[in-house]
DNA sequence: GATGAATGAGTCTTCATTCAT
DNA sequence: GATGAATGAAGACTCATTCAT
């Protein structure tokens, strides 16, 4: 399968190029000649894979986020975290730390995830994240049987923690971030209930 | 005053007509071409008055948002609420019921409000909103004497909010808003306390 | 013959699929991606079958026009139509009737038949005319044993023809079809004396 | 009014290095690129004055032949001739020589004048033919009293003319102008009767 | 013979910005 | 202050053609 397999690469080469194109320069300014340079193709293949930059940040951006609650789900099972408050507080955590370590990656879903497209990402087309949903939500509605809106808050819960920890990460504000979320956990047990 | 009244409405028109393409067709598809045009200046006349575009977006964004909190803040004092508690859920409600009667408004601020620029709206430069924000900080301590953190959490509220109507205005998700406005509310005294 | 026929088919089905792009997006548009994929062959395929696309386009223009005169002069047989002149007339009048049952086909001749392509395929290299044209001249010589211009006067007919039917078939202009016809066949039969 | 003038100036550079690109190379294989290096213009400057190539292109054929026919009729008023007929053919024969003179024009109005363009040219827009169309015609309807359909022969003069003489000129087909003047002059006469 | 992934030169087109008037 | 013609860098995108499989 020789050329299946050289597609493969070539696309993902292309993805890779392109995510640190986006992080270094900003999507606006990055051209695709430089993410074909980077990538080692020519400019054409650009267009064999994806329809124009784009497409190519989109699926940028899904797959960097998608990876980024992948491992924090993997992160609370494999630390045996039990009890649905605590996993989810753990996950968030894991988020966060994440984010503290690496800033690029926040600045460039902070600066490029506009709402419009959060929602697109969230909501439609993108059954990536159903796994993770579904599981959380059925492990909320375990958790609190008389629950009725565990999808709602949980969607609350990820709102609130993704618009907040942006700036606190980068600026401090309104509180450096392991200040804030001691704030941040005590309301999102608050949501739970 | 002829001339300076004259630059003032030169500077409106830009403003009104950057306003107008921006919704219309998006920041990305508008020219400074189309805004003198629109505005019935020459396309030279923009640079007396704004740097860029991103410049003349800038404004327009924050002319409109801040508009919008003036609005609200103008509403609950003539309409005499008082407690902190009912002032705060009916700025919200009253800003909430604008971005359903007003779409485009919700969609361009959605699309365009990305959290980098978000930040840099509410956090620097622009004084515009320190009044409105200071003037409910003062009150949120006024209404409770031992909270701490007045600030983050008017913070928490408005981020909370912000994010979340987006979808649910527009696509419902994942409530209808009149259904989603309920649960928010609960969760705002909740965070209030 | 397995193979010479399936060749014989793949060279069809990419002349067919040319011809019919050609006439619904024009010789410019059409891209030989396009012609490959609506043939059902590979892309490299076109290549081995054809020069270019103005090669495909040559044969698709003399295919049909050639068919055209065929089918004209098996109907002046057919009918059995006797006397030089009415020979000459009917065909002529087989091939507007064609014209105005199939007005893509005009447009495609007429947008794309150039005098200086017109000429490579009347002259140059295309013997499939000959023997039309050898048949029509000899009628012609027999009919008139004192014409010395058949050769040239046949010539004129045709130009006068084709280049005045387009405007009145597609746009009445000087006249509509029917109308021009009996003026144009009196100059035809005028020409022959 | 030096603006004004410069960009007429502008104007006419752009249109005279399209033409000479045109006839030298083929209206496909020029670019505006060189359209534009050769008028001593920047790329840009291009499009304040034009839509796109074909849109020059066709300016410069209108340009061209109107030049041509006015000419024409310059002559056989400066000539002094008289009578319908020969001012037809005197016309004619003007224009055969020029193009005898001028081998290059009439190769790149055969190559490019289709008959859809051709069409556009002579009946749409341009008001430009206009003038000298109205002249013959009246002339014509002086001439012959009873002649009906002096424009749709005038038509047809036309239209034999041109597109028999492209052969003629340029490949001695079927005969070589001087000797296909006579037999053209002749059907013409013949044709007005 | 057939395929279709890869190429990259070539072209169009846009548009922010300048500056002479 | 205002204008708008001119610029040309920058970028997107196409597509005929090749060639390894």
């Amino acid at each position: 399968m020789k050329i299946a397999e050289n597609k493969q690469i070539k696309r993902e080469n292309l993805l890779t190029s392109a995510y640190n194109l986006f992080i270094r320069k900003g999507v606006h300014a990055t051209s695709i000649d430089e993410i074909t340079d980077n990538a080692g193709v020519a400019k054409g293949t650009f267009y064999l894979y994806f329809e124009d930059k784009w497409d190519i940040f989109e699926k940028t951006i899904i797959e960097r986020s998608h990876l980024l609650f992948e491992e924090a789900l993997i992160y609370v099972n494999n630390q045996n975290i039990k009890g649905f408050k605590d996993r989810i507080i753990n996950m968030i955590d894991y988020i966060i730390e994440s984010f503290k370590d690496n800033n690029e990656l926040l600045k460039f879903i902070g600066k490029n995830l506009s709402l419009g497209m959060y929602n697109k990402v969230i909501i439609d087309e993108y059954e990536q994240y159903s796994d993770i949903k579904e599981t959380l939500e059925k492990e909320f509605k375990e958790y609190n049987k008389k629950e009725k809106n565990a999808e709602i808050k949980l969607f609350m819960i990820i709102e609130l923690t993704s618009s907040t920890i942006y700036n606190s990460i980068l600026n401090d504000f309104p509180l450096s971030i392991n200040d804030y979320k001691k704030i941040l956990f005590e309301q999102i047990k608050n949501i739970i209930k």
